[in-house]
RNA sequence: GCCGGCUUAGCUCAGAUGGUAGAGCACCUGAUUUGUAAUCAGGGGGUCGCGGGUUCGAUUCCUGCAGCCGGCACCA
């Protein structure tokens, strides 16, 4: 006897055991039509599954979350089936399930073109048409790997030649076409539905490699309705509209021109924003205990020598010869030369812990491919600080960092923070023992400050074990900015000191620590993640005063004034346009605040307000309005919603 | 750096199987004094990314390079 319980707690009994689609036959007729797979206890499984016990056990539907993943799956197989039989010399690889969609890797002397995507995409229509049930085999791993070098797909056989021996593989079937699988599949291809759709082409290198062949991929998207799949389409028509790179050009903020790529020319608008994440960070920092200092930008080769990034790091920097034989290189970092000014005089262990802070220009010679707008430059700023303490400081400093780095981020509005650790790379500097002692530091302090971290091995860097901060944006994606180095290494290679409670000499410990990371990347995430709709506070043009005729243009002077005496970023309209065309301008240009003057409101002393994406407005006395858009900004209030705005203008 | 694509006016984009190009918006000028998302009329503007080749002739075809875009690899 077999008990199965079903996801609405009923239960039934079964003599013998039983498949799932049986299972779902035996619930409904319409379930089993739907049914695409079998959630037994909680694993997701064939619908083909035996169930020989007792379980829950739960028929899924195309609808079902849990399901999206074996339809993309299929979708992948799918491709794959479809692209052998149009291209039969191309070799098959891996097609896994990525966030929204699939893809799959194809060996190919030629690559494919658009047009080929499109006859692609047709077939797999056909294929789903076909309705082709399909079918699992477990087989033996060396019967696999001689079966599919025996048709040619050698990237396959290596693939399962690296399964260990003996161990059996599952091989998944569909019409002509077979693949290594761990599945679970759909009953048919029928199934799959026509949700899906082959979005771009690219290269990708053969086990994820540099040093292997170049492979040829196609991703596609699929989903279990129609409906879905265009809501997608659609939500990525709306992250294309906040490229920051878009917006950057729109709202009039910087450009790049061909003469240096990846370096930023920001302009007024643009540099305002910068200078604001500048201003709090300083206020930021002078609260905590940071004295901020500057350093050059070009110093001589022997200080990178020193330092280890000659040896670590000589891709990526710029380097020059002066006309007297002279070898300099821009910095990459800032930290050999912070080292620099902690060596001046003599330091003391009551000097410790020196938190010293720079907004930091370096240039990094980055591969011509990774540059993307203000992401990934070659020039940036960075909010660079390192803190010279004595390893029993290193705790309450990390703890202190950490703390004071969510809360920043807090404030711009970002609440979803993941803490990566990563640590020793193969390629670095210093002894085991010293990388034992930074890295279990670090670790006592992330666990002080409670957090949770993921791991991430090998990925520090070449001096010392990181934190990296992750935070996740307005439409969920993931962007690293904040950094907390502990360094047991830089400071004794470059010479640095302090006298300790001892009277000998000790090499001091140095964080390096970053919150916003690179100035310019989190401009650009500020940017995307506002959509160009800055809070008041941020906003590069925070009011404009706009005329209705040039009968109020004295009164708009005025009101400009008392706005720009508070120090707020007014501008004043007072063109021979109608109010309408203003006002949509204005809007276009996502300026948060207008406010409207005309005859009756020079008489009155008030304004008209109206704020961005509000077509109601309010009038306010001039005084008012002044202190409040004063207080708003002082406060860094986030943005006046659309609906906060409207019960406002509704007071 | 690797694979593919793209590069025409300030922006978004048309266009010619090879005979030096066009729209909308923007800009300039004039008229209009206007009450909350585009007033009307006129005008100027492009060595069609850069270099080489084929050709009587290249922005169009071929080729090299650069930049950008989508990925990969790398990474703040």
């Amino acid at each position: 006897m077999i008990k199965i319980t079903l996801p609405d707690g009923g239960q039934r009994e079964f003599p013998a055991p039983l498949r799932g689609d049986e299972l779902a036959l035996n619930i409904s007729r319409s379930l089993a039509k739907k049914a695409v797979a079998v959630r037994v206890d909680d694993e997701v499984k064939d619908l083909s599954t035996l169930i020989d016990r007792d379980a829950r056990v739960a028929i899924l539907t195309a609808e079902d979350p849990a399901a999206l993943d074996i339809l993309r799956h299929d979708c992948a197989h799918v491709l794959a089936e479809a692209v052998k039989e149009l291209f039969p010399e191309t070799q098959i690889t891996i097609g896994p399930v990525i966030e929204n969609g699939f893809f799959y890797d194809f060996a190919r002397p030629t690559p494919f073109s658009l047009d080929d995507l499109e006859a692609i995409e047709a077939r797999m229509r056909e294929i789903v048409d076909r309705d082709k049930p399909i079918t699992r085999e477990v087989w033996e791993r060396d019967k696999a790997v001689a079966f599919f070098r025996s048709i040619g797909e050698e990237y396959k056989a290596e693939i399962i030649a690296s399964i260990p021996a003996g161990q059996e593989v599952s091989i998944y079937g569909q019409g002509q076409w077979q693949d290594l699988c761990r599945g679970p599949h759909l009953p048919s291809t029928g199934k799959l539905g026509k949700a899906f759709k082959l979005t771009k082409l690219a290269g990708a290198y053969w086990r994820g490699d540099s040093n292997n062949e170049m492979l040829q991929r196609i991703y596609g998207t699929c989903w279990a309705s129609e409906k879905d799949l265009k809501a997608h389409l659609l939500m990525l028509e709306e992250a294309e509209k906040r490229d920051h790179r878009r917006l950057g050009r729109e709202l009039d903020l910087f450009h790049f021109q061909e003469e240096g790529p990846g370096a930023v020319f920001w302009h007024p608008k643009g540099w305002s924003l910068f200078r604001c994440l500048i201003d709090y960070m300083r206020e930021r920092q002078r609260h905590g205990g940071y004295h901020e200092v500057n350093t050059p930008e070009l110093l001589d080769a022997s200080l990178w020598v020193a330092s280890g990034h000659a040896e670590k790091f000589a891709e990526e920097m710029f380097s020059l010869h002066t006309p007297d034989k002279r070898h300099f290189c821009l910095k990459p970092m800032n930290c050999p030369a912070h080292v620099q000014i902690f060596r001046q005089g003599i330091k003391s262990y009551r000097d410790l812990p020196f938190r010293m802070s720079e907004f930091g220009k370096v240039h990094r010679y980055e591969p011509s491919g990774a540059l993307h707008g203000l992401m990934r430059l070659r020039a940036f700023t960075q909010d660079d600080a390192h803190i010279f303490c004595s390893e029993s400081q290193i705790t309450e400093e990390c703890v202190t960092v950490t703390n004071l780095i969510l809360e920043i981020y807090r404030d711009f509005g970002f609440d979803q923070v993941r803490v990566k650790f990563s640590d020793r790379p193969s390629s670095r500097v210093g002894s085991d023992e010293v990388w034992d002692k930074a890295e279990s530091a670090l670790r006592t302090a992330i666990e002080a400050a409670g957090l949770d971290y993921v791991l991430n091995p090998g990925e520090g860097a070449f001096y010392g074990p990181k934190l990296e901060f992750v935070l996740r944006d307005a439409i969920g994606r993931d962007w690293q900015c904040g950094t907390l180095q502990v360094d047991l290494n830089l400071p004794g290679r470059l010479g640095a000191s302090f006298i300790g409670e001892d009277g000998q000499k000790h090499p001091p410990v140095m964080l390096h620590r970053a919150m916003f990371g690179s100035l310019e990347r989190f401009t650009g995430i500020l940017i995307e993640h506002h959509a160009g709709r800055f809070p008041l506070w941020l906003s590069p043009v925070q009011a404009v005063v706009a005329t209705i005729t040039s009968d109020a243009d004295d009164y708009a002077r005025e009101v400009t004034a008392r706005l720009f005496a508070r120090g707020i970023r007014a501008e004043c309209d007072l063109r021979n346009e109608k109010i309408n065309y203003k006002v949509r301008e204005h809007s276009v240009r996502k300026v948060p605040v207008q406010l409207v003057v005309g005859k009756r409101e020079a008489e009155e002393r008030t304004v008209s307000v109206r704020r961005l994406g509000v077509a109601q407005q309010r009038i306010a006395p001039l005084d008012e309005i002044v202190m409040a858009l004063a207080r708003e900004i002082e406060d860094r209030s986030p943005l006046i919603t659309d609906a906060a705005a409207a019960a406002v203008a509704a007071e």
